[in-house]
Formats: structure tokens, C-alpha cells, sequence
DNA sequence: ACGTGTCAGCGTATATCGTACTCATAAATG
DNA sequence: CATTTATGAGTACGATATACGCTGACACGT
């Protein structure tokens, strides 16, 4: 019963080290491998062949380690990605945030989410899932919420309306959306030509003009109308 | 050579049976198992427990049969799962849509998506990964275009209207926010008071009125507005 | 009615996965 | 220097998806 134990001394739950409730080893050799190593090439691994590529064993070979070595840092497979997340939305912006300039602030805020998307775009699956919220993204929320807080709102509202341009962002960051158009466009026009009337209309509209379409910004800017007509009617 | 080659005759790829291209079979046994069953009982998995605990042998002895016996209907397990979101989604409501009335008619579509996710939360995550549309999801936003057609958009905006609703629907529906709200906010307000303070102040307003928040139909009516907005300015 | 070709279902095997357990090592403390 | 103690690696196990090949049942052409 000398051994390892570990379960009444130091846990290596994630949370705890997200939370900032991490100190320094007493005793004991210096750490080789360290949580933020093991984070960042785990980021690496999913944001270039996706995150089913991840395995804990690729990983560690990755990091010239063996495989179980990590389980001394995250408790589970899970928990990493707990952290790979928290990790990947990071620190938000650090804005000002004047008073009185809401739209702007909300917009950058979208703007600076759907880029997180794009860059890591296993976080997007991620997200949609119900979990423990890390400080990172806790704090991107507060920023959000601090820049709705300068509009008239009340608190029901101010959530509410975070929810919607968060909800938005979301939803809408997709791979680009002309891509996304023209590889089932193609498909379709082709072989359901009568069965999606409405559909190809709009399809072969877009194929006639080159011009890709950038459903985001217009989303956006119709989002923040909504919310301006709801404050100016009070 | 004799024996099951079956890589000429009839690959049974999930797509083709989606679209419509199967036929009956010329010879051979009746199959005691068929695609409609498979995938109804995994979308039953998902639906109880999840689709982590989607597994084929668990699948298989659901339905009384052996493992490998499924195969002979689906190329894949991602297969599987495809023919299984288009199968949730299910199709279209079948309204006459008329013209004029757009706002009432995507209002209810999106009613209707949001159904489908909170029916089989499994769906979400898989709608958010880049994939080949099923007719019924085809149909689904056929349905959505021909919605929103009645109103005056020209045939980029309209697409772009669509992935508006579309987003915020897929964006917002997470499991009912004010659960959400409450369980991290218990966990942010006694512990990090001063270092989200907006985000405090705001849930706190809302711990002190007890009527949960109706997110959704919030950003919803402002989705729309800001449309309506859009319609008005030409 | 009868053979015969074809295909559904199954058993076995394999590679890979996450992770529990154990142990030798090396560093930091006394 | 001796003791403590976390660390990293090795081994092992159960679960996973799925490739391969067999067996037997059914439908068709005769």
C-alpha cells in the first residue's frame, strides 16, 4: 500500500488546473511532461485530422512519452478534452468596453467567437453538449455579457440576448457556406431537379453570379437589427 | 471465388437506400432484418442512453441478431448514423405555404427543427460536421426556402435568411437554458463573484425572480424582426 | 418437382481503443 | 547520505469496429 494510491493526496482532475487551484510539486522529480504540452499537442492533433483522430496513444507518441504517462496529468480522456476546450477558446479580448457602443462591442465579441470555430473546428461538436463550464469560457460569456450590459436591458433581456447572438454564432459557423451550397448545390441540380423546386431556384440563382455569399455578416447585422428594434420600442 | 465477394452486385451503401434507389431483392432468402428496423432501434439507443452507447454488438443484440449481420445492410457504422439523422429528421410538415404569410410559416419551421433536436439531442452535434445531405434533410430546407420565398427577397437573401433561422434554431437549442443558467450559475456565484461581475449581477437578477427563461422564443422573435427590419428598407 | 445459383446471417479473427495496476527511477527534502 | 514520493513506463484487459469466409435457406429456370 506504499505505492500509488494518488487518490487522497492529488487527483489530477482538469478542472482543478483550470480553476487556477494548481500549485507546485513538494517533492519528487521535476515533471518531463506537462499539462500544457500534452494540451497543445492534443489542439494540434484535432485541428488537423479532427478530433476522431485523437487517441491517447498517438498522442503520447507524439509527445515521445508512453501512453499512460498522461493519466498522471488528466484523469481522463474526457477531462482532456475538457481542457482542449477551455484551452482552444482561451482568454477573451480584454476589451474597454465603452458604454454606448453595444452593437460594436457584440459584434466583435461574435466575430472573435466564430474565428475560435474556425480555427478549431472539433470545438464546435463540443460545445453543443451540456458540460462544466471552463474559466475561459466563462469569462468569454462575461465579456459577452458585459458588452450587452451597455444597451438599455434589463437582466432577463441582456442574457436573453447574448443567448441569441451566441445561439447565432453557433449555429451559423460553417464551413463556407458557398462550399457548403455548391457541393450538395451540384448534387442536387442533377438528380431532384423537380423534387426541390424552391431550392434549385435559389441555387441557380447563386451558380449565375460567382460571387461567394457570406450568410454570417448578413445573419449578424439582421440579429443586431432585431435587438436595436427591441430596444427602441422599449 | 465463389463465395461473398458482393463488391460488384449490391454494395448496400445507406445513401442509396436513402434516396430512393433500392429495389427488392431477385433471390436469396427473405431478410428476417431489415434497414427500417436497424435504424429505428439505433435511433431508440441514442434517444435512451445516448450515442456514445450506440455500439453495434449492443445494437445487434437488441435486435436478436448477431453482430456482423448488420453489415449486410450498412457499409459502415457512420453510415449507420447518417441514415439515422435523416431518419429523425423525418419529413417535412407538408404545408401548403402560402404566400404572404412568411413570417407565420418559418416561425413554425423552425418550431419544427427545434422539435426535432430537443426529440433526439443526438442530432445536434452531428448536423454541426460537414456531411452529405439526406433527402430528408433536403426536403427540410426545401421547405425552409419555399417559406421563406413569400416574402420579397431576392434569391441570395433568402438563402442567407434561411441559414439566419437555421443557425439561431441549431445555436439555440441547448437543453432548457434556464436549467443550464442555474446549475453553472450556482457554481459561478460562490466562487468567482468578483471576477465575472456582469455575469453575476445578471443571474443573480434571475435567481431572485423564479420564471425560467424562454430563450428561444426571445431570439426567435428578434431573428425575425430584424428580418422583417430588412424587408421594410428594401 | 427438382436442382442450382445466390444471398442473408453468423462465427472467428484482428487491430485499435481507453484505462487499471504495478514497479523501478530519480529528484527533492531532512 | 538516507528517506520520501511523484513520475514515467510496461503489462494487461475489456470493449470497440470491421474484414473474411462459411453455411444454409430460398427462388428461379428447367
Amino acid at each position: 500500500m506504499t505505492g500509488g494510491s494518488r487518490k487522497g493526496s492529488g487527483p489530477p482532475t482538469g478542472a482543478e488546473w483550470l480553476w487556477g487551484d494548481r500549485q507546485r510539486a513538494p517533492r519528487g522529480p521535476r515533471p518531463v511532461l506537462r499539462l500544457d504540452r500534452i494540451v497543445a499537442e492534443a489542439i494540434a492533433i484535432a485541428d488537423e485530422e479532427g478530433l476522431a483522430a485523437l487517441s491517447m496513444q498517438r498522442l503520447a507518441a507524439r509527445l515521445g512519452s508512453g501512453t499512460m504517462s498522461l493519466y498522471r496529468h488528466v484523469s481522463t480522456k474526457d477531462d482532456l478534452v475538457s481542457l482542449m476546450l477551455d484551452t482552444a477558446i482561451g482568454p477573451p479580448a480584454e476589451e474597454p468596453a465603452e458604454p454606448g457602443h453595444w452593437r460594436a462591442a457584440i459584434e466583435r465579441w461574435a466575430r472573435d467567437t466564430r474565428d475560435i470555430f474556425l480555427r478549431h473546428p472539433w470545438a464546435l461538436a463540443l460545445v453543443t453538449t451540456p458540460r462544466v463550464l471552463g474559466p475561459n469560457e466563462t469569462a468569454h460569456l462575461e465579456s459577452a455579457i458585459a458588452a450587452m450590459s451597455g444597451a438599455g436591458l434589463s437582466p432577463r433581456d441582456v442574457l436573453n440576448s447574448v443567448l441569441l447572438v451566441n445561439g447565432y454564432v453557433r449555429g451559423a459557423v460553417q464551413p463556407s457556406v458557398d462550399h457548403q451550397a455548391s457541393s450538395f448545390g451540384h448534387e442536387l441540380i442533377r438528380r431532384a431537379q423537380d423534387r426541390f423546386p424552391h431550392l434549385n431556384a435559389v441555387l441557380s440563382h447563386l451558380a449565375d453570379q460567382g460571387k461567394p455569399v457570406d450568410g454570417f455578416e448578413f445573419g449578424l447585422h439582421r440579429v443586431l437589427d432585431g435587438i436595436e428594434v427591441y430596444l427602441e420600442r422599449g
